[in-house]
RNA sequence: GGCGGAGUAGCUCAGUUGGUUAGAGCAGCGGAAUCAUAAUCCGCGUGUCGGGGGUUCGAGUCCCUCCUCCGCUACCA
């Protein structure tokens, strides 16, 4: 029975649409669900929609319509980007659902019966915009007669009963957690904040609110609904089907969950605290990406704002996207995004490394092999090298991919391209046609051979692309697993092979030619 | 203010425990080749390795100091 791998993105706030960012983290969550079912495990990929809370209220009145039609409007948008991006998710999850009251209550629940929740009552200045209550001293008044917070937002004067969370009592099991798990935090810079962060003291958390009712009700005293995190972060449980035992049960605890750095706190100190008091496995690790930015260049000639995912995705196409914001930012820091780096890149590597030296090669075996894989002659050192280059990438690959490091399975990737297109041109088959044609068949060949195995690594990164190219070397839907990655599962000579076609052409970029003012 | 990280070729960055002429990719320039998606291959860098000082036979790599940037966090008027 294969091994169990669940994974997650933190889910979306929405109110207001998608955008890369969401895209971003959507993406390379997937790409890791993918690359971790083509090794063979049994994976379960979830995201979805938080859509509870003030701010999801406030948009909606504004909009003259009900928080629950709002929501359901905008989580759709979120459900289409996801389709959009080519999303192998497995579920979508909407904190409105049923299931995910259940859920949350009943997490609530043990939590208050291990006597780590308590009433009390939550007074200050607050602002709705931050959600965040601020001090006396952290208050201007401006001569508008209103009152500002730090962050410029406008405050005001709220006083409430609220449920409050021992969070304070978890300080020294969360310290433990840290040094007994040192893969708990991903990338290390973030453990290290978290760590200062819990030794610096814990205060305990105000976990409900009765000033708007757009949320779940505190089990036992339903004036109260639960306050943004032990809501939006039970999400992750409630889709294993918690509390009630299913199918989907044995994938808790998460092996993973991939978020934005901006919630590291919440995911590395709130949840594990929450799960802690309510006698539940943790996760198992929590890994949290950058920031992407756009270098103010113009990102096309109808400008519009190609930053909206759909569009990105109408532009430049879904594969060349997913490749870009993969291989080009170092997951887990911050990384630019423009459209000369976007077309710099994927035509560099796609097009003309990865594109170009499956065409040459399948080209010529279509023409003087009579396209059918070529049958190979003893290799040579040369042959075996690059062959052995790409044997060796899945191990490579699997370290990466278990520190989330995405960018680096891509370059490894392209190393082995790069390494091919030299030993292609060195070999030059072209000129071994007249003077020893075995020898061609060889070189063509490890060549092929190398490029089904490159494709094969790709699919988690490029699946519709990836798939074309394993289309046009004939390898059969059901041989593309990493086990076919094995050296004895390489392609048979004599096999068939349909017209070679390109796969990964250059951007053409219209821009200049418009010659738009 | 405290803690942490970073400042290396035009751009993005690698540089193990200090040791031969500091590297890669991209961009640029020159050449070869022509199988291929004007793609590919080969060659080309006098870079104050942020500034200054120090340790050492020898420092991008250690110590001190200063400057700049970033992250986390605290606080002040």
């Amino acid at each position: 029975m294969a091994e169990r791998f669940y994974l997650t993105t933190a889910i979306s706030y929405p109110n207001g649409r998608p955008h890369i960012g969401h895209a971003y983290e959507f993406i390379a969550t997937d790409a890791l669900a993918r690359f971790k079912r083509l090794d063979g495990y049994d994976v379960m990929f979830l995201t979805g929609t938080d859509e509870h809370g003030i701010k999801m209220l406030q948009t909606a009145r504004a909009q003259g319509v009900s928080p629950q039609d709002f929501a359901e409007t905008n989580s759709a948008e979120f459900e289409r980007m996801a389709k959009a991006l080519g999303g192998s998710n497995d579920d979508f999850i909407r904190t409105s659902e049923a299931r995910h009251h259940a859920a949350s209550q009943a997490i609530w629940t043990r939590m208050a019966d291990a006597g780590d929740i308590y009433k009390g009552s939550y007074s200050g200045w607050y602002s709705v915009r931050d959600e965040a209550y601020y001090g006396e001293d952290e208050i201007t008044l401006r001569d508008d007669g209103k009152r500002y917070g730090p962050q410029g937002t406008p405050v005001e004067w709220v006083e409430e009963e609220s449920y409050f969370f021992k969070l304070s009592a978890f300080q020294d099991r969360l310290l433990a957690l840290y040094d007994d798990n040192p893969a708990f935090i991903g990338p290390a810079e973030r453990r290290n904040e978290v760590v200062s962060f819990v030794k610096a003291g814990l205060r305990d958390l105000s976990v409900s609110r009765t000033t708007f009712n757009w949320g779940i009700p505190v089990p036992g005293d339903e004036k109260h609904v639960m306050y943004v995190w032990v809501d939006a972060l039970t999400n992750y449980l409630t889709a294993t089907g918690f509390p009630g035992e299913g199918e989907r049960s044995a994938f808790w605890p998460a092996d993973l969950h991939v978020i934005g750095k901006d919630i590291v706190r919440f995911h590395t100190v709130y949840w594990p605290a929450f799960l802690m008091s309510a006698g539940l496995p943790l996760p198992k690790r929590v890994f949290a990406h950058g920031f992407l930015f756009n270098r103010g260049e113009k990102m096309s000639k109808s400008v519009g704002n190609v930053i909206d995912p759909f569009a990105l995705i109408d532009v430049y196409g879904l594969d060349r996207l997913r490749y870009f914001l993969l291989r080009e930012v170092p997951f887990g820091q911050d990384g630019n995004y423009s459209h000369d780096a976007i077309v710099n890149r994927t035509n560099s590597e796609l097009a003309n490394d990865i594109g170009n030296l499956a065409q040459r090669s399948l080209s010529m075996i279509a023409k003087h092999c009579e396209a059918q894989v070529p049958t190979p002659g003893a290799f040579s050192a040369a042959d075996q090298a690059v062959l052995d280059e790409a044997h060796g990438l899945l191990i490579k690959a699997r370290e990466a991919v278990d520190r989330q490091e995405l960018h680096a399975v891509l370059a490894g990737i392209v190393s082995l391209v790069s390494a091919t297109n030299r030993y292609f041109a060195g070999e030059e088959p072209w000129a071994l046609r007249k003077s020893d044609p075995a020898r061609m068949a060889t070189v063509l060949y490890v060549t092929a051979e190398v490029v089904r195995r490159a494709a094969i690594l790709l699919q988690p990164f490029v699946p519709e692309s990836a798939s074309k190219l394993l289309d046009i070397l004939g390898v059969a839907d059901d041989r593309r697993s990493f086990s076919e990655l094995a050296p004895e599962r390489a392609l048979k000579p004599g096999n068939p092979l349909p017209p070679p076609q390109p796969i990964y052409p250059r951007f053409a970029d219209k821009t200049s030619e418009d010659g738009a003012a």
